[in-house]
RNA sequence: GGUGCGGUAGUUCAGCUUGGUUAGAAUGCCUGCCUGUCACGCAGGAGGUCACGGGUUCGAGUCCCGUCCGCACCGCCA
C-alpha cells in the first residue's frame, strides 16, 4: 500500500497515528539540524518534519530532495508547536521515520504554486505540470461537479443519455467542418460534427422523447478566449413540447446547477425574458449583461436637422448614462473616445454631457444644443445629477455595437459587473433568417431546422427577413451560455425553409435527405437546446477565458503546444489515404 | 483575412521614448551556514544567440523593414 492517508486530511485528532503519505515535494526548508518538507497531492499539503530526534541519514536524504520529486513518507502525526492557520492541515505535521523516493524530477520550468510565475505559453507547453496547480485542479473539479449535476437533474427528468457518431458528413451551412479522410473510401471524407443536431432530431423521430448528451463538438473557425475548435456541449432534445416546456425544463436545470455547484438559490421568479428586438434596442447586442442598467436610449429622430453635422448625417443616435461618472476627467473621456474609435468598433467620435449637481446639463456640444434639448437627453437616458451621458452617432449597426461595448466598459470601470452575482435570462424571438450581402442570399440565423413562429408564416412570401424564429438563447452576465429552438417537424415547412435558403430540392435531398426521409415516417413535434459547458464553467468561476476549464486546450492558432499538433503525416499514410499535398 | 500589444537570464519583468563602458532586478538553480520554518533567514556563486533575417549608423537590445511565435480583439463562429 502506497499510502494510508492523503495530504489533505490529517488533523489534530489523528495525532500519534502512524501514517504513510505519498505525493510531490512542493518545498524543502532546511534549517540545518532540522528540516521541513511540504508534501503535496491534489487533496492538499502536509508538512513533513525531520528533527534532532531523527536519524542523521534521514536529514541527509531530505537534503537530496528536489522540487516535484515523488516521495513516500512514513511517520507519526503530531501537533505542531507553531501552527499554520493558512492551510487545512496546519495544526499537524508528520515526523518522518522513513522517506522513499518514488521518482526523481528535473527542476520544473515554472513554479507549481497558486500563482505560478509561468507565462501562458510555457504553461501550455508543460500542461501536465500546470495541471498540478491548485487553481487548475479546482477548475476541473468545478467542471466535474457541473457535469454530475447535469446528469443527476436530467436523469431525474427522464432524459436518456445517448451517444451519437463523431464521424459524420460535411454540410456547407454553418461553421467550417473539420474533415477526416476515409481510407476505405478513397477521395471521400467524414466531417466531425459541429453539433449532433440532426442526430438528436432523428432520435426524436425514433421515439426517445427526452435525450441528452455531454458531447464534444468541432468547428474549424478562428479561436478566441471563449472559443476552442473542440468544445463540449450539454446537448438536449425533447419531443411533444412547446417553447414553454423547454424553457421551464432547462430553467430548472440551471437552478439545480446554481444550487448544487455554487450553493446559490436563485429567485423563485421566472428568469427574465427579452425579445431579440428589445435586446438590440436597449443593449446593442443579443446577449445583454443585465446585472446593471445603463440601458441605451435612442433619439435619432429628435436630433435631425439641428445643425450638428455628426447627428444630421447619422442614421442612428443613441446614448447611455453612466451613473456617478460626471466627475470623469478630460483624460478619461479621451480614453473612452479612443476605446470606441478603435478599428474593431470604428466609431467616429464620442459626445458627452455631464449632469451637474443642480441638474443642469453641460455637454461637449453646447454650441449646437440648448439646455431644453440637453435635458431631454437626460430624461431619455435616465441620467440624474452626477451622471455622465455618452452619445454615439453613425450607422445603426456600428453605433449600437459601440454603445454596447461602451456600456460594458463603463460597467467594468464603475464596478457594476460584480463577480459572484448572476443574472440569467432568456433572449427570445430571434429573426429566422439573416441576409448576407456578399452572397446575396438568406442564411438561417440559428440553423435550417429552426421552426418559424407560425403566426409569421405568411411573411415568408412577402418579407422573409421579418419572420421570427421559435428560438431562444440562455444568457448569463452577457455571455451566450446556450441556445436552442423548436424544430421544424413538418416536411412541407422544412422544404419551404430550404427553398428560402436557396437550396434546390435536389441539394436539400442530397444533404439532408436522411432527415427529410425520416420526417416521412411520423416526426413528433420537438425542440431542444444546447449549452456550452466550457463557457458555463468560466461563468461560474467568474472569468472570461474557457481555456483553464479544459484539461488540454489549444492555443490561439489552434495548436496543441504540448503534443505539438497538428503535424505532418508520413508519405505512407498519405498514400494509403490517396492524398497529395501540393 | 485584418487591427493592437508583446518576445531581453530557467522564469516573470525593467532597460528601448533620447543608439554609446562589462545588459540589470526579483525569483528559481548551485555551494556553505542556520533547531520551529511555512514567501524561512544569512553569505557566496553560476546563469544572456536581447526571437530570427535584413537595413540605417562610426556604433543597434534600443531606430526602420520583413519573417516567425504568443496574447487580445474585428471578420468568421448555421
Amino acid at each position: 500500500m502506497y499510502r494510508t492517508a492523503t495530504c489533505g486530511e490529517l488533523r489534530n485528532q489523528n495525532a500519534a497515528q502512524t501514517v504513510t503519505l505519498a505525493g510531490w515535494v512542493q518545498k524543502v526548508r532546511n534549517l540545518g539540524s532540522m528540516a521541513f518538507v511540504d508534501l503535496r497531492d491534489r487533496y492538499g499539503i502536509t508538512q513533513i518534519v525531520v528533527d534532532e530526534t531523527s536519524p542523521r541519514e534521514l536529514l541527509d536524504q531530505v537534503d537530496q530532495l528536489g522540487r516535484e520529486f515523488v516521495i513516500q513518507v512514513t511517520g507519526t502525526v503530531r501537533e505542531r508547536s507553531s501552527k499554520n492557520p493558512k492551510i487545512a492541515t496546519g495544526e499537524i505535521e508528520v515526523l518522518a521515520c522513513e522517506i522513499k523516493i518514488l521518482a526523481l524530477s528535473e527542476t520544473p520550468p515554472f513554479t507549481i504554486e497558486e500563482n505560478s510565475d509561468g507565462g501562458d505559453d510555457l504553461r501550455m507547453r508543460y500542461r501536465y505540470l500546470d495541471l498540478r496547480r491548485a487553481p487548475l485542479q479546482h477548475n476541473l473539479l468545478l467542471r466535474h461537479k457541473m457535469a454530475q449535476s447535469v446528469r443527476r437533474y436530467l436523469d431525474g427528468q427522464g432524459f436518456l443519455e445517448i451517444e451519437t457518431p463523431y464521424l459524420i458528413k460535411s454540410t456547407p451551412e454553418g461553421a467550417r467542418d473539420f474533415v477526416v479522410p476515409s481510407r476505405m473510401n478513397q477521395g471521400q471524407f467524414y466531417a466531425l460534427p459541429q453539433s449532433p443536431q440532426t442526430f438528436k432530431q432523428l432520435l426524436m423521430v425514433s421515439g426517445y422523447d427526452r435525450y441528452f448528451q455531454i458531447v464534444r463538438c468541432f468547428r474549424d473557425e478562428d479561436l478566441r478566449a471563449d472559443r476552442q475548435p473542440e468544445f463540449t456541449q450539454i446537448d438536449c432534445e425533447m419531443a411533444f413540447v412547446e417553447r414553454e416546456d423547454v424553457l421551464a425544463t432547462f430553467e430548472g436545470m440551471a437552478r439545480a446547477m446554481f444550487h448544487e455547484v455554487l450553493g446559490q438559490d436563485l429567485d423563485k421568479v421566472q428568469f427574465p425574458r427579452m425579445t431579440y428586438a428589445d435586446a438590440m434596442k436597449y443593449y446593442g447586442c443579443d446577449k445583454p449583461d443585465i446585472r446593471f442598467g445603463m440601458r441605451i436610449a435612442e433619439f435619432s429622430a429628435e436630433l435631425r436637422s439641428t445643425g450638428f453635422a455628426p447627428f444630421d448625417s447619422a442614421d442612428y443616435v443613441g446614448a447611455i448614462a453612466a451613473p456617478g461618472a460626471a466627475i470623469y476627467t478630460r483624460k478619461q473621456l479621451d480614453e473612452l473616445t479612443d476605446f470606441i474609435k478603435r478599428p474593431q468598433i470604428g466609431a467616429s467620435g464620442l459626445i458627452y454631457a455631464r449632469v451637474a449637481d443642480d441638474g443642469t446639463v453641460k455637454s461637449s456640444v453646447d454650441k449646437f444644443f440648448d439646455q431644453a434639448t440637453l435635458q431631454k437627453w437626460a430624461v431619455a437616458t435616465g441620467a440624474v445629477a452626477g451622471d455622465l451621458i455618452l452619445v454615439v452617432a453613425g450607422k445603426a449597426k456600428m453605433a449600437l455595437a459601440a454603445l454596447c461595448a461602451l456600456r460594458l466598459e463603463m460597467g467594468d470601470r464603475l464596478g457594476l459587473r460584480v463577480k459572484g452575482v448572476f443574472a440569467p435570462m432568456w433572449v427570445i424571438d430571434f429573426p429566422l433568417l439573416e441576409w448576407d450581402e456578399e452572397t446575396e442570399r438568406f442564411y438561417a440565423m440559428h440553423h435550417p431546422f429552426t421552426s418559424p413562429v407560425m403566426e409569421d408564416f405568411e411573411l415568408f412570401k412577402t418579407d422573409p427577413g421579418r419572420v421570427r424564429a421559435n428560438a431562444y438563447d440562455f444568457v448569463v452576465n452577457g455571455v451566450e451560455v446556450g441556445g436552442g429552438s423548436i424544430r421544424i417537424h413538418d416536411r412541407a415547412v422544412q422544404s419551404r425553409m430550404f427553398e428560402v435558403l436557396g437550396f434546390t430540392p435536389e441539394q436539400a435531398e442530397e444533404q439532408f435527405g436522411f432527415l427529410l426521409g425520416a420526417f416521412k415516417y411520423g416526426a413528433p413535434p420537438h425542440g431542444g437546446i444546447a449549452f456550452g459547458l466550457d463557457r458555463w464553467c468560466a461563468i461560474f468561476a467568474g472569468v472570461d477565458s474557457i481555456r483553464d476549464f479544459i484539461a488540454f486546450p489549444k492555443n490561439n492558432s489552434g495548436r496543441d503546444m504540448m503534443i505539438d499538433s497538428p503535424c505532418e503525416i508520413s508519405d505512407e499514410q498519405l498514400t494509403e489515404l490517396a492524398l497529395k499535398i501540393k
